[in-house]
This record gives structure tokens, C-alpha cells and sequence, in this order.
DNA sequence: ATGAAAGCGCTAACAG
DNA sequence: CTGTTAGCGCTTTCAT
């Protein structure tokens, strides 16, 4: 473990003292009209002693520690990871690196992550909360923390937000299904109607349906909480099975429940699209290539990362603009497959 | 933004030295007898004042961040954003933090993303590694930084590493094939033969073969460079294609390139597995339920993410096990779906 | 059993 | 233009 040669260590070796050193490796050189001679010298000298700034010493000392964190419900959700993947390329560009935390939902474990990412001084957040209300980023907001939200937004909050237009896609879904003359159709989300992805693409559904003056009754709506996703799409569907129930199409909100329905009423052998058709929200490229292909919203994914991060880098560069920017909506797309696909 | 209360602070407002409160709150209290009461005293004090130690500081003395970085060559690969997810799950429960880069199979990408990671102090490195040789871990090694190699690893390094049986895994893949009298195999691979995993999986499929008296000619090897993926599997598909001369079967060393040779068969109409048979190295859940469904060897990505954290851990936890801890092999599965199944 | 004080490496007032 | 100096907040000898 070879001894790291400290600011100090240069300075003395140069005779100078660890200002103009400090300066100079931190471009400040000209600002503070230092010699292009000694700066020169310093600069060399740095490579020949191959001097490594301590990092954590400065971040200490200046608060700022080149980092931003990741807050997503699920990072093993592909959704998320593409998303990571983005946000993680963007960050490296701009030498910043990203810290990944998954939540799996809970907000507690989201809370004691935004606490830890502040208690490290990370210049920025970008989340998809699962939080009921903005407390958390008001109180961000407060302490001037950058931040930004993704996916999932809170109304009344000034955080800025990065969001699909999850309203319109649904309406895309519903009139897809409306106009092909299904009326019976059962809709699938994750638990938790604050989440605003869900509110937003139930309330889209809905309004669509409403416009043909149809609606879904709660019997048709499964909800299915975090950790038991499986078993109640499974429980529900079988039971719709077995009552001779089956709807005649599925809405799912997400990626992972889409599957999962997919999966499940093959396991029921209930024919797709012709005794129900499955379509959902947040497209997969397998979704292509399944058998049938299933129909999706797809969402912008890479602008999603892109805007995100490029809203956090703003405010990071000019803290003035903290509450101050407008959020982002996203428009979706509709890929219609074989699995909506009656007529 | 409320100003910190720092440990000076709390030490003040108590009478007592910044020692104390520091050996209090690190829980050294006990090995330097420090009554009972005092403690309770400086406890209580911190809670009511709301005292966060500051993380920057404290990391900065000690050297320790309590964060650990996980580097993989693509981060939205289903493969690591699972190996990701359990790891960043591990780690929170041992309070750590998981920093994710992602290389592109950039080598210089990654060295500089271990660089980075080394200068901000992180405990410990779980990589993937995309470099011929492994000087960098070498050098890691010396300098007593703990690290674990996963899914590829260095022959005659120390650096501990968790792979899986792709050599095994392979063959399985190559007898499932031959028993069913497939003899014309074409073998999909990305560019690298320095890359452990694709280098034994190459292997591990050629000695099945060579066992049956087979062989894999040159113009049956289809490497693709990382970024030109797409089109290279398309381009080599095509011209078996229309020089009538696909292969019987096609065997592909990732989830990746196994989904991408599904699409562009799909797209030359070519019959799975009637025409051409394909299995995959990596399984993915969508892979039950393509059309055809699609045959590959499974890998236990939890056990790997658990393995790697928890010889990560050893080390962090005990520097002089570094370099003489076991690698870990484990062993795949193979799932036989219809994409293979010719009889 | 507790405290004083040094110092980790760096940056940024402030002097000169 | 360059140097001196004072901490940032914490841990850790070393005294007492």
C-alpha cells in the first residue's frame, strides 16, 4: 500500500506553498493570475509525483463530492435499469458517479436511503418515490439539496419532476380496447392509488371508458401489493376462471404485471387475444417476441434519464434555480400486438 | 438549511470532551469504561440534539466509507441488474452502499471507473471485468483493496472470483444439441476470446463436440463487437440465409445475443426450431414464454450476488484474508424449451 | 474514567 | 502574484 503523496508533499518539494498548488490543480490558476511559469511547474510536478488528490478530504472540506444518487423502487425491473444505464452514462460523461438504492416500495427503507445519500453530501438525487406525500422533497427543497423526481410525481410539490404522459397512454390503451368493442375489462396495478403512475393511468382508463359511457366496477380491479404480486394476479385470475368470469381484456400497469398476467393465463390456457386480451403500460422488447406479442405503451426511457439528469445538473451547477424549474412530461407511444388485437 | 450540529457541539452542551462522545457513539464505550451513566448521558444528549455525525468527516479520518462499488459491463443487461439488485439488497442490510458504474466493455472505461472508486475511498469492489489480463486486480491486491471478480475471472490471480460452470454449462448445451443428431452448429459470441466466461463457454461447447467426433469450422463462429451487435448477427444470419446455408442450430453465450438471434431469425422467417434450433447461455424469465420458447442454461444469480458480497465482506472485515480466499464455481442448469427441441 | 490536543488533506480568507 | 493561516468534523494517541 504504497503511501499517497499528499497537496503538502508537493508544495514542499516545490517550495511553494499548497494555495498555489491547490489552485492550480483546481483550474483556478488563471482566476487568481498565478504565473503560467508556475503553474506549469506545478502541474508537472504533480504528474511526476503523481500526486492523487484526496478525494474524501475535499469533499469534506467543500461539501461537494461528485456524486448523485438513485433512488428506484426496483432496480432489477428492467424499466429502471435502462433507466440507471442512461443516467449512469450521462453522470459519467460530467464525471459525476451514481449511487444505486433500490426500495423494493417500502418507504421507510426510501426515506432512511435519502437520509443516507444527504448524510453523504452527494450533490444530487434523482427518485421514484413511493411515497403518499412530498414531505420528504419539500423538506429537500428546504435544505437545498438538488433533486429530482421520476416516473412518479406529487401534485402541490415544486420538486421538479420528470413524468410519461401516463393519463393519455392509458386513454391510448383504453381506446384501443373500446373500439374494438371490448367492454369488460379488468385492470391490474400495484397497490397504492397515491403512486401517481397509478392514479394517472387508472384515471386515464377510466376517463377513456367514461367517454364511451363505460366504467369498471371494483370487482374488475386487482391491486396487488409489492411482495405478492404473484399470488393475487394468480388468485384473482383463477378465480375469474373458475366463475366463468374471465374478462374480456386486461389492462396491466407496469411491465412486471403485464408479464405476469401473460404468464398466468397461460397457465389457465385462456386464450389471448380471443377470450382476453392483455394489453400494458411500459413496453419490453420481449414483448415482441412473446407468444402472442403483447401490446404495450411504450415509454421514453432514454429522454427519461436524459431530462432527469440534465434538470439535476442544472440545479447542481445553480442552486437558485432549486423549486424553480418546470417539470417534464413526456408523450408515449401505443404498439399494438397480437395480444389486444380482435379484429 | 439548517446548520449541523456537530460532535464539538454536542460534547459542549454536555461538559464533557469530543472524545467521549466520540467513543460513546462508536460504541467503543464499553472497551474504554466509560461509566454506564456518561454513556447514557451522551446518548440521550445526541438524540435530543439531533446529532448526525458528518459521514464526509468521519470518512475522510478513518478511510472507511461504508460504501462498496459494483462495476458491470452493462448495467441494463437483465443478467447484472439482477446480480445488482440482490447485491444492493446484502449490502443494505450490512449498511452499505452500492456505487454502479457501467463500462460498455470499455476497458479503459473500467480502469478509470476503478480508479475512481480506489480514490474515493470505497471498502470494496465487486467488477466484472472486461481486461485481458489482470494487472488491475493485481495492483488491487497490493495495495490491500478488497475486490471480487464476478461471472468473468483471471486465471493465476488471487483475486477471488464467483463464476458459474460455464465450461459445464456449455457442454450441456452442446450434448443437448448432438443427441438430437444435430451436427451443423453455429456459435454466437461476443469479440473477446480474453473474456474468461466467453473463452470456457466456447471451450466447454467445442469439448462436447469433439467428444462426438464434431467439430465448429471458422465460418460457423459469429463474433460480434460490442457495439455492433445488431448488426453483425443480422449480417451473418442473412448471408447463411441466402446462401442457403444456415446452421441446424444455433447456440448464443448470452441472454443478450440469444434474444437478438431469436428476433433476426424470426425476421428471416427462418422456423425455430424445425430449420434451425437455438439455445442461450443466461436465461431470462421471458424466455419461458417467447415464441418459440426459448432453451438456455440458467444461472443462479442470486447465489452469485450473494457469494460475491459475502467474500467482499471477509475481506473488508478482515484485510489479511485478501488473496487467500477460495473462488467460487457454481453450477448451472439447463432448461429445455422448444426453440432446441427438435424431436 | 475522562480530557487535551494533534492532525487527516484540503480549501479559502486574508495578508502581504 | 504568492504565502500564511485557520479551520472543516472527526478519531485517536497520550496524558492525567
Amino acid at each position: 500500500m504504497a503511501k499517497k503523496v499528499s497537496i503538502s508533499d508537493v508544495a514542499k518539494s516545490l517550495g511553494m506553498s499548497k494555495t498555489v498548488v491547490s489552485l492550480v490543480i483546481n483550474g483556478k490558476g488563471d482566476l487568481h493570475r498565478i504565473n503560467k511559469d508556475t503553474q506549469q511547474r506545478v502541474l508537472l510536478k504533480v504528474t511526476e509525483m503523481n500526486y492523487q488528490p484526496n478525494v474524501l478530504a475535499r469533499g469534506f472540506r467543500t461539501g461537494k463530492t461528485n456524486t448523485i444518487g438513485l433512488i428506484v423502487t426496483e432496480i432489477s425491473n428492467t424499466f429502471y435499469s435502462k433507466v440507471a444505464s442512461y443516467i449512469e452514462e450521462l453522470a459519467w460523461q460530467q464525471n459525476y458517479s451514481v449511487v444505486i438504492c433500490s426500495t423494493n416500495e417500502l418507504v421507510e427503507k426510501e426515506k432512511r436511503q435519502i437520509k443516507l445519500l444527504v448524510d453523504r453530501k452527494i450533490d444530487g438525487i434523482i427518485i421514484s418515490s413511493s411515497q403518499k406525500t412530498s414531505d420528504s422533497f419539500d423538506h429537500l427543497l428546504e435544505e437545498g439539496i438538488p433533486h429530482v423526481l421520476i416516473d412518479r410525481s406529487f401534485e402541490n410539490s415544486k420538486s421538479p419532476s420528470v413524468s410519461v404522459d401516463n393519463f393519455g397512454g392509458a386513454r391510448m390503451a383504453a381506446r384501443h380496447l373500446i373500439t374494438q368493442g371490448i367492454t369488460d375489462i379488468a385492470l391490474v396495478a400495484l397497490k397504492g392509488e397515491h403512486v401517481s403512475t397509478t392514479r394517472d393511468r387508472i384515471a386515464g382508463f377510466r376517463s377513456s371508458l367514461s367517454d364511451h359511457n363505460l366504467s369498471i366496477p371494483e370487482s374488475r380491479i386487482i391491486h396487488a401489493k409489492p411482495r405478492y404480486i404473484h399470488d393475487t394476479i394468480k388468485n384473482s385470475l383463477q378465480s375469474y376462471y373458475y366463475q366463468n368470469k374471465m374478462p374480456r381484456a386486461i389492462f396491466a400497469i407496469d411491465n412486471n404485471l403485464t408479464f405476469i398476467c401473460l404468464e398466468y393465463l397461460q397457465k389457465l390456457s385462456v386464450k389471448i387475444p380471443a377470450e382476453t386480451a392483455l394489453i400494458g403500460f411500459d413496453d419490453l422488447q420481449y414483448f415482441r417476441y412473446t407468444d402472442p406479442s403483447i401490446s404495450a405503451i411504450e415509454q421514453p426511457v432514454e429522454k427519461i434519464g436524459e431530462a432527469a439528469f440534465n434538470l439535476l445538473l442544472e440545479q447542481i451547477k445553480d442552486n437558485s434555480l432549486m423549486g424553480k424549474q418546470n417539470s417534464v412530461l413526456l408523450p408515449v407511444d401505443i404498439n399494438i400486438r397480437r395480444s389486444s388485437k380482435i379484429i
